[in-house]
DNA sequence: CTGAAAGCGCTAACAC
DNA sequence: GTGTTAGCGCTTTCAG
C-alpha cells in the first residue's frame, strides 16, 4: 500500500512542514510550487522532489482563501419533473466535470425548480464558486437575470437574446432549417412540428428554423400544423389525431421525450413509419436510435457543449479575453424513419 | 433593487466589520452567530439584527478552514457510455442536492470511468469534500476500496457484501422475487430473465430474487432462459430470438435500457404484447410508462435514495450514530404488458 | 459574559 | 534569491 493513501488518516502535510524539513521559509516553498517569483533552480528542484516523495498536495481551500478564489464552478441543473428524463443535462455535466478537472477546478452542482432561485442564491451567497454555468435558457431567464445583477461570472449553455451573456450552443435555427429543408426536398409535401415549452429558447429557435426552411424554399406552410407546448401525453395524442386526419407526410419533433410519446401514440394507432407517416427528431438518447425503424434526427455532441462551457467560464474567471458566443457542431443523421 | 444583490460587486462584509461597527470583538460576533459559548441575550440579539439588516452571510470557506471541514459532500457519477442514458443518476443527484442544501452542505460532483479512479483521487486529494456518495455498487468495487483505504467517510447507493460500508438501497432481491412470484402466480408458465452487466451488484441481486421466487414457489426454472451481460442490442436481439423460439410466456428485464431494446426487437419482429409475449421491467423512466402497452415494473423512489444517502453521509461526518443499511421502498406497478 | 491572541494553510507585498 | 510579515475570514483556547 503506497503511503499516498494514508494522507487522510494522518494530518495532511503542509507547506510549513516542508519549509521546516528543508530549512526554508514557507514563502520559498510556495514559490517553488507556484513558479511565481524568483527562485533558484536548485531549491526549486529540492522542494519539488520532497513534494513528490512525500506526496504533498496543496490545500486548495487555503490557497483559495488567500486569493479570494474557490477554484470551483457551479452548475445549475433544472429540477423540473420532465427534465430528469432527458439525458442532455447528464451529458453536459460529464463534459463540464472533465474539462473542469483538466483546468484544476471542481464542480459544485445545484438545482433550480421553475423560477425558484433559492438554491442558486444559496450557492452564490455561500461563496463557494467563482462562476456559474447555466444549462438551459428560458425566455426572460430568471437565473440569468439574477446572476447579472449579482455580477458573478457566468455562461449559458443555450442561446439568449441578451448578447451580453456568454453563450455556448449549437445553432438550432440553422440545424432545424437544414433538417426541414432536407425533408421538404426529399418529397414530404406537408410537415407538422411538435415542440415542448415555448418558454425554452431552444424550442423557439427550432421553430424559427422550421419556418425559415419554408421561407427559404418558397413553400407555403400550414400554421395549424405547428404544435407548441406539448407538455404531456394527452396534448400529444390529440395533436397526432389532428395530424393524421390531415394526412401530413412527416412529423418533426423538437425533442426526444416528445418524439418518444409521438412514437408510442403512432404505434398505438397502428400507423406505420415511414410508410403512413415519417418522423424526425432531435436526439442524443440511445433509446430513439434503437427504435424500429431508427429515427432521423439532428444530433449534437452534448458533452462537448459541457466541455466548452467549462472552458469559457474558466477563461472568464481567469480574466482572459471573453468569447461571447461559441457554436458547437451538429449533424443530421438520416435514418429509415424518413425514407 | 435590494442591496442583497450588490454583495458580489462590493467586498463582502465580514465578521470583523460587524465587530467594529458594533464595538464588539470578532469572538463575540462569532459566538452570536454560532450560538456556541456564553453570550448575553442582548448582544446576541444586537448582532443578529445587524446581520439581518446588512444581509451578512458568513464565509463558509473560512469557517471550514478554521474547523478543518469543507461543508461539501462529493458525489461520484459513473461516466460509462451506457449509463448516461439512465435517468437514475440524475434523479439521485436531485435528491442529494436537495437534502444537502437542507443540511447546509454543498455538492461537488465528479465522474469515474470504469476503473479509472483519477478524478476520484483528485477530488479527495484536493481536500474539497468531507465525505463521498457512491452512486452505484460493483463487484469488488474499486472506488469503495479506495475510499476505505483513504479513510474518508462515504456511503454507497446500492448494496455490497462488505457490511462495513454504509449502504442505501431498495431491496432488489425481495422486489424481484415479489415481481417474479406475481408473474408466476398470474399464470406465466415460463419466464426469461435479461440483465445487464454482472459486475453490477444490482443485476446480481435482481437475478437472485428471480431465482428465489422459483425456489419459494417450488417451481422448476430453465437456466438457459437467464441472459446476463446483455450489454448491447445485438446480444439482446439474439436472446429474444432464442426466447421466442422457446415460446416463453414472459420476459423480465432488469433495467430500462434493456427493456427498451427488448421492446424494439419485439416490435420489429411483430410480436404483440401481452398476447404473444409478456414483458416486465424495473423502471423510473417516463419512456416505458408512455409505451403502448404500458409496462409492468418495479418502481423505486430514486430521488429518495439520494435524499437518504445525503442524510446518512452528513450524519457520519457530524459524528452521529451511523446506520449501516437503509432500505428504501419499492412498489410493483402492474400494467397491461403482463395482463 | 467578553476579548486578545493564535491558528487553519496558503499567498503577497516588502525588505534584505 | 530568500525571508519576514501581514492577512484571507473564521474558530478556539485561554484570560479576565
Amino acid at each position: 500500500m503506497e503511503d499516498s493513501n494514508k494522507q487522510y488518516a494522518a494530518r495532511n502535510i503542509t507547506i510549513g512542514d516542508i519549509a521546516e524539513e528543508l530549512g526554508l521559509s514557507k514563502t520559498t516553498v510556495s514559490r517553488a510550487i507556484s513558479g511565481k517569483g524568483r527562485i533558484s533552480a536548485s531549491t526549486k528542484l529540492k522542494v519539488q522532489e520532497y513534494i513528490r516523495e512525500h506526496n504533498y498536495k496543496p490545500n486548495v481551500i487555503a490557497k483559495g482563501l488567500a486569493q479570494s478564489k474557490t477554484f470551483n464552478i457551479g452548475v445549475i441543473l433544472p429540477a423540473d419533473a420532465n427534465l430528469t428524463e432527458i439525458p442532455f443535462f447528464q451529458s453536459c455535466l460529464m463534459g463540464i466535470c472533465e474539462e473542469a478537472a483538466n483546468l484544476d477546478y471542481d464542480v459544485v452542482v445545484t438545482t433550480v425548480k421553475e423560477d425558484d432561485l433559492t438554491l442558486l442564491k444559496r450557492l452564490i451567497s455561500n461563496q463557494k464558486v467563482d462562476g456559474i454555468i447555466l444549462t438551459r435558457s428560458l425566455v426572460n431567464d430568471a437565473p440569468a437575470r439574477y446572476l447579472k445583477e449579482v455580477g458573478i461570472p457566468f455562461v449559458m449553455i443555450g442561446s439568449s437574446e441578451d448578447e451580453s451573456i456568454v453563450q455556448i450552443d449549437s445553432n438550432h435555427i440553422a440545424g432545424c432549417c437544414e433538417l426541414t429543408s432536407i425533408l421538404l426536398m426529399s418529397g414530404c409535401k406537408s410537415l407538422a412540428f411538435l415542440a415542448g415549452n415555448q418558454n425554452h429558447i431552444v424550442n423557439r429557435n427550432r421553430y424559427e428554423g422550421f419556418l425559415k426552411a419554408f421561407t427559404d424554399m418558397k413553400v407555403g406552410m400550414d400554421e395549424s400544423m405547428i404544435f407548441m407546448d406539448m407538455n404531456n401525453k394527452m396534448l400529444i395524442d390529440r395533436a397526432i389525431n389532428t395530424i393524421m386526419e390531415r394526412h401530413i407526410s412527416c412529423i418533426v419533433c423538437s425533442d426526444d421525450l416528445i418524439c418518444s410519446r409521438v412514437l408510442a401514440k403512432l404505434d398505438e394507432e397502428n400507423y406505420t413509419i415511414p410508410n403512413t407517416i415519417k418522423v424526425a427528431s432531435f436526439y442524443n438518447s440511445a433509446h430513439l436510435e434503437s427504435h424500429n425503424p431508427p429515427i432521423t434526427a439532428l444530433s449534437i455532441d452534448v458533452k462537448d457543449l459541457g466541455v466548452t462551457a467549462a472552458k469559457r467560464l474558466i477563461e472568464m474567471i481567469s480574466g482572459e479575453q471573453i468569447i461571447p458566443k461559441t457554436w458547437v457542431n451538429y449533424e443530421i443523421v438520416l435514418k429509415k424513419s424518413t425514407k
